[in-house]
DNA sequence: CGCATTTGACCGGCGC
DNA sequence: GCGCCGGTCAAATGCG
């Protein structure tokens, strides 16, 4: 509800962040300039040298009326950034809206089915206005798990009990502030596309620990067939679809054989892919049965010290405390993807397999840390925490992706994730001292979910001011939405910050905490 | 003995 | 229709 009012006004800042300071320095110039005049009059007294003076007046008049004219055009454009954030965060509103309505009805589903986790889950929900966005989840994997049915009740019943840990993804967004008008939503969303099982029914089988035998009865909203195309309602398939496939890929330097997350993961699978001799390694979390979360485990074929983890769907249970900060992270990535890029195009090419070829390079407008892939009906969204991240301002001279790839330099901004949140950010490079990503996880910091909840939530509200900023001229067309989507998660430091902190806190604990793999 | 991992087989999607 | 490829399954194997 704050951030209705609030939400608006980083972006304005963003936005005017741009102008201002062109203005300002149009400002001084223009205040300047008759001193400067006046002075050298004073010192001159022949005749050649007045002529001189007043072709410079000449001069200097007519460049300020240039700079008048400049000053002008920026304050137009400067108006029409503003109004195009303000359409646009209405249409950002708008998605989010079904979102929640899809979570909020997926809920009161799935209640009377669920077993332990879920009902405080939904108590969660109730509580703090949760949504919970389920992604990547698998509409016919729920009969077909004997074997990790069994094998991960054992670890199911401590994770219920961890207690006072929240879910996933936009619930932490939203549980924070995140949910402008998000209680009048609830009510409205729900007359807003009646009938339909909701515009986005994030995965019936996502919340709910019960899948298997009581997913086609409790779990789908009557009448919505879960996988059959012919269920009608085209476009809130093609949404449905995107959601299920929305992944978070992580790259970072780790010597482990896995990044340790704090969740507890059971391998299942591995193969050698095309492209990459390394062997990909399949795991799905065992800390509650038929949690849908998947990830994978890959080294880079370039760089064999980079491993690049990507995370698929959302926990349906409640999380160890150690993994709560990287699961909320990605959740929250994944959320903006899934909200950004209902309609997939043009730049997927430049991401054909997610993580090999940044963006930042390839695209030379993504800051070094982030990159969006639409490619094949996957959108994938890649940080990258290999590369020192760009400060937000100077996102237009983004690093080649290389340079920091190289120099396996550490934002200082990363290992001051908590200081960073608060708003201050003493420095975004580390150059004087490159630090091996290692480095940050001797950290042994507490964690601290509530701080990467209200990171979270400024990145989405960031995102979403840029998905009204447009880029200086027409409203950004559906393509691009991905893009800015990326541009907002690049340059927002809270992001960034949280990012270090689940990486932080999940290493730096993550020896006792964690005896996953 | 129970559990996790390994690994070959199987399946479905997709491109040709 | 066929083959390739990614993803998953499940029997075999290893380990504590």
């Amino acid at each position: 509800m704050e951030v209705a009012v609030e939400r608006p006004t980083p972006v304005k800042e963003e936005k005017r962040a741009d102008a201002k300071p062109e203005m300002a320095a149009i400002g001084s110039a223009t205040s300047a300039l008759p001193i400067v005049f006046e002075s050298f009059a004073s010192t001159q007294s022949d005749a050649a040298g007045i002529k001189q003076e007043e072709r410079t007046l000449e001069a200097a008049k007519a460049e300020m009326g240039e700079v008048r004219e400049e000053n002008e055009r920026l304050k137009t454009m400067l108006s029409r950034i503003v109004s195009q954030y303000q359409s646009l965060h209405t249409h950002f509103l708008d998605v989010v809206k079904v979102h929640e309505q899809a979570a909020s009805y997926k809920a009161a589903n799935k209640l009377p089915a669920t077993p332990a986790p879920a009902p405080a889950a939904a108590a969660a929900e109730d509580a703090d206005d949760l949504v919970s966005l389920s992604l990547g989840t698998r509409p016919n994997g729920g009969p077909r798990r004997k074997g990790h049915e069994r094998s991960s009740s054992s670890s199911g019943g401590t994770a219920a009990d961890e207690g006072h840990q929240l879910s996933l993804g936009l619930g932490i967004a939203r549980g924070g502030g995140m949910a402008a008008s998000a209680d009048d939503d609830k009510a409205s969303g729900a007359s807003a596309a009646p009938g339909t099982g909701g515009v986005l029914n994030l995965s019936s089988d996502s919340s709910s620990g019960a899948d298997d035998a009581a997913k086609p009865a409790a779990a789908s909203p009557p009448g919505t067939a879960r996988k059959s195309p012919s269920a009608g309602e085209g476009a809130d398939d093609e949404v449905q679809q995107q959601a299920k496939k929305a992944r978070v890929s992580v790259r970072v330097k780790c010597d482990t054989p896995t990044m340790p997350d704090g969740c507890q993961w059971r391998k299942y699978g591995q193969k050698i892919s095309k492209g990459n001799p390394c062997p990909r390694a399949y795991y799905r979390c065992t800390v509650a049965p038929q949690c849908p979360v998947r990830k994978q485990v890959q080294r880079c074929a370039e760089d064999t010290t980079i491993l690049i983890t990507t995370y698929e769907g959302q926990h349906n249970h409640q999380l160890p405390p150690a993994a709560t900060a990287m699961a909320s992270t990605t959740s929250a990535a994944a959320a903006m993807l899934t909200s950004g890029s209902t309609t997939s195009s043009s730049s997927a090419s430049l991401a054909a397999h997610g993580h090999h070829l940044p963006f930042a390079a390839a695209a030379g407008m993504f800051g070094p840390t982030t990159m969006v892939s639409t490619a094949a009906s996957c959108p994938t969204i890649t940080l990258d925490l290999t590369a020192p991240a760009a400060p937000p301002h100077s996102l237009m001279h983004s690093s080649p992706y290389a340079a920091g790839y190289e120099s396996k330099a550490v934002p200082a901004a990363w290992s001051n994730g908590y200081m960073a949140y608060g708003g201050a950010h003493p420095s975004y490079y580390a150059k004087s001292s490159p630090a091996p990503l290692g480095h940050l996880f001797g950290g042994g910091v507490s964690s601290r979910p509530e701080q990467l909840y209200a990171a979270a939530q400024s990145y989405l509200q960031r995102a979403s001011s840029l998905c009204g900023g447009g880029h200086g001229g027409a409203v950004a067309p559906p393509a691009a939405v991905t893009d800015t989507l990326a541009k907002a998660i690049t340059s927002d430091p809270s992001f960034q910050s949280a990012l270090a902190a689940a990486i932080t806190t999940v290493m730096g604990r993550g020896g006792a905490a964690a005896a996953q793999k």
